[in-house]
DNA sequence: CACTCCTGCTAAAACCATTTAGCAAATGCC
DNA sequence: GGCATTTGCTAAATGGTTTTAGCAGGAGTG
């Protein structure tokens, strides 16, 4: 007597408890509320199709669920359906390059339309990490698997049994048919187009030229097509460059020294900049020499760096659509299209750094 | 007898089929291959203590586990445990600010130590998205969850019942108490410091003033200390503006228009600048004026924007501690303390736009 | 010997949702 | 009226782990 006493009062002290902490909602109460089974419940607010539940059953099972706020358990739902409404984007580097930030918020904005959420795993290109990475993903249950390679570079492979859909971003891999790519080929013409038009037929540099780049030694897919569209458009308009300046990491500094040095050769008339960075370094030559852009100089680069709109004159450059490409990589990896990847354009951001009108297209 | 047989093939092919696809292998798989219960093999493998379990019993469980590859459902033990070891990061912008990288990198990095996965969410600092960002990782029985303001202005409070840790990072609230920020204070201090030791004791300009933000008015508790270190160092040393230029954005642009104008009415010696980017448009108006830097004019700034290290001559800055501060803020979240926060500080990043003897520190 | 206390282990419940199989009543059909 | 079909719903199994409660056998104690 005096334990069931205890026990009652125990348990009466439970009650409280569990009032102050609001425990959460389950179907069950919800259910319980309706006047109805959990199935009823569950298949009513699944809003499954051929179920043979009243109007007055849907009715009465969403106005329990609305006025308890009830909110299902998402991992007892995971563990049931093997889906969790997850997805792993999985990159190299997340802070390296400032492409990260717009891959992980167009794919941010994409999952999150589709109602899912993301976890973001970075492996720096390590084989161990990225195996840990993908299996730390796999044990969440995620419904699929962003690759991302910030840096495009070599392929990452981790050798697990994947059994979900993988997309990959800004990257390939021979196990992994499906990848979002940038149009590198016809951002390569577009540029050299740019120039063409603008009346530079000569005295034309490139800048940041890499031989080992430019014959996709690194597998990168993206960048070698870069250099293929460079070139066929040149060669489509009979077009030479008066220089290449050749160097390995496309920073400022080089872009800096590769300019100066070429100035005290051989002025040229335009400048092609395999990326922004080196044409901020290229801007800073010319201005040391007094050279004006677009007058003297003119310039035309890639990638669309948050740089190229502080230069002055603002940087014209064939931009990389990154948010684009994130939603894009969530929206394939959703709904998937058979093995068909996507290849995005990209467009051309015009700034003051080339004289031109701007064509209709 | 046609019936059995189909079945009996269809059950062969499944076999099959499952094989092929490597069925997760379960607790149980492990328990059957080392002739124990998965009571034993659970407490084995999550290393309980007050276990009796023999040697032997441990060494049997480990092979079988090492042998079968096995790893833990996380969808299960998140339904018992409640524990998910998941990190939700929710944050008002990814993308905007390069700032975001580092803090998420830092965060993403401590996670890994600590053996969790980090749910990035977004919310653009819209309330109703906050509120699905804060359920969204409720659901997923996330261990902790990261407020992280890029902006650092307003504070947001999703007024949901929320019963796990929570830190505020680059942000304050008066709902959560622990949260991380850079030691804005010192930062201003140290600034001021950097231009007097190098002789700068007139004639200084300050970059970015406003009013407003000085004020404390959006609750950036981070920028007003920031103002207030200048301030108390600039008094402390007896020292006075020449002119306070002031503008809402601080962008390149403005740095450049304000330096500019100021230009044609009196030659500072020094600048203070808020941020890199004023900086950024301070060092163009510069160089248009054909003044150089720092020996016709002193730069120091504030964030240590990649920015800054494209400059020519490099800009001297008080950097934000961007990946210390992830790195805390998870911590702190994973180890609580108290509900004691981290002031973490500036650190200052020695370029070449003010000349000066590195002091010893 | 009768008793308690360890030792080494396990059965079964619990977590919460989804889903399969199926039941009882009502309806339709001839 | 007898039969099959439809309607509207539910019991129970399932997913994989952790954890509580407790069992059998051996050792120690008086």
């Amino acid at each position: 007597m005096a334990i069931q006493n205890y026990r009652w009062r125990q348990h009466e002290a439970d009650e409280g408890h569990q009032r102050l902490q609001k425990k959460r909602v389950t179907l069950a109460d919800v259910a319980r509320l309706a006047g109805l089974s959990t199935t009823a419940a569950s298949m009513i607010l699944t809003g499954r199709p051929d179920t043979r539940l009243s109007a007055d059953a849907h009715a009465k099972v969403h106005a329990a669920a609305a006025s308890l706020g009830y909110r299902p358990n998402a991992a007892a739902r995971a563990l049931r359906t093997d889906k969790s409404r997850t997805i792993a984007f999985i990159s190299d580097y997340v802070a390296t390059t400032r492409f990260a930030s717009g891959l992980i918020r167009g794919a941010l904005a994409a999952a999150e339309e589709a109602k899912h959420v993301m976890l973001v795993l970075e492996t720096g290109g390590e084989p161990a990490r990225e195996i840990e990475a993908v299996e730390a993903a796999l044990d969440r249950q995620v419904d699929g698997l962003i690759f991302a390679a910030m840096r495009a570079r070599e392929v990452f492979v981790p050798d697990i049994a994947i059994s979900i859909p993988v997309v990959m971003l800004n990257g390939t891999s021979g196990r992994f048919p499906v990848s979002v790519l940038p149009d590198e080929y016809q951002g390569g013409r577009d540029a050299v187009r740019l120039l063409a038009e603008a009346g530079h037929v000569a005295d034309i540099i490139l800048l940041g030229h890499n031989a080992e780049e430019e014959a996709g030694l690194f597998r990168s897919e993206t960048i070698s097509r870069r250099f293929a569209g460079i070139r066929d458009e040149m060669a489509a308009r009979g077009l030479t460059f008066m220089a290449e300046l050749s160097c390995w990491n496309w920073e400022p500094d080089h872009g800096y020294g590769l300019t100066r040095a070429q100035l005290q050769k051989q002025r040229p008339r335009a400048m092609l900049c395999l990326n922004d960075r080196l044409a901020f370094g290229a801007y800073q030559a010319l201005a040391e020499a007094g050279l004006s852009i677009p007058d003297d100089v003119a310039l035309v680069s890639f990638d669309n760096d948050e740089l190229a709109s502080y230069l002055r004159p603002g940087l014209t450059t064939i931009a990389l659509p990154h948010e684009e490409m994130g939603r894009t990589a969530v929206e394939l990896l959703l709904h998937p299209q058979g093995s068909a990847g996507a290849t995005l354009p990209m467009p051309v951001v015009w700034r003051g750094s080339i004289r031109t009108e701007r064509p209709g297209s």
